[in-house]
DNA sequence: CGGTATCCAAAATGATACTG
DNA sequence: CAGTATCATTTTGGATACCG
């Protein structure tokens, strides 16, 4: 089960790429449980601009995991909801939400850069996470 | 299940944050798997530079879900393995590849950043994607 | 309301050189 | 082998203007 995983994560890298953009990830988790219209996606991820969010949703449309609907009405509507394909995410989001809940709470504010303890013993195994 | 959503938002964003990075869920997909010296990973992440490698892993190490160990031997050696809290991310993983099993594999190479067409059609409901 | 276009500042990432 | 330092390039953030 060595050679095989290589392969794998060689298609997997495609995936990674759809949804490493810096907004991505937490759009697919709203996404994911409703459709959103623009202005309530803005709303609900706080530090995004028009800009961002604009192309963020374009390259996950051009990436087919998000579909635009526009209604002709005034004042006009655009409601953006998961693909089909995307929708297959959910188990992912649903886990990622799991794992946070029992993990997340567990982890400190943000350790930011602080100073760690000293390192390695002598030239022994011992593991020593070591200082910058 | 509509007002406690947002709030679950609300905490998940640090989540997001520290997934974003541009490489790091390629980064924790491969730790999730088995334990990676720090040229191993240069090597199973082709685009990625040596300055990229260590800053992503510094970040994780930073917020918890990476742990660095240091062997003081000739030549040095450095293993990277996921914390306790972080092996929670597994079931997401293990979703997220099953996920691109079986959707991935459909979605087209990338239709790229082209131009797309004029929109909606008249005021009726009529859902449009509107071509590229 | 839901965008796109611009311009500029700041941050993230990439390329290359150098070190313990 | 496993980095760090430095500098160039790319992305992203912010503000504003403008449009259907």
């Amino acid at each position: 089960m060595a050679e095989s995983d290589f392969t794998m994560q060689d298609e997997m890298r495609r995936a990674f790429a759809m949804l490493s953009g810096k907004w991505k990830l937490e759009i697919m988790w709203l996404l994911h449980q409703r459709v959103y219209r623009f202005g309530e996606l803005r709303k609900a991820i706080p530090g995004i601009t028009q800009h961002m969010l604009s192309a963020q949703l374009r390259e996950l449309e051009a990436d087919g995991l998000v579909s635009r609907t526009v209604f002709a009405e005034v004042p006009p509507r655009v409601e953006y909801e998961m693909t089909q394909k995307a929708l297959g995410l959910g188990p992912t989001m649903a886990a990622l939400t799991v794992w946070w809940e029992e993990y997340g709470k567990t982890i400190p504010p943000r350790p930011s850069t602080r100073g760690r303890k000293a390192e390695a013993q002598s030239g022994q195994k011992g593991r020593s996470s070591e200082a910058r």
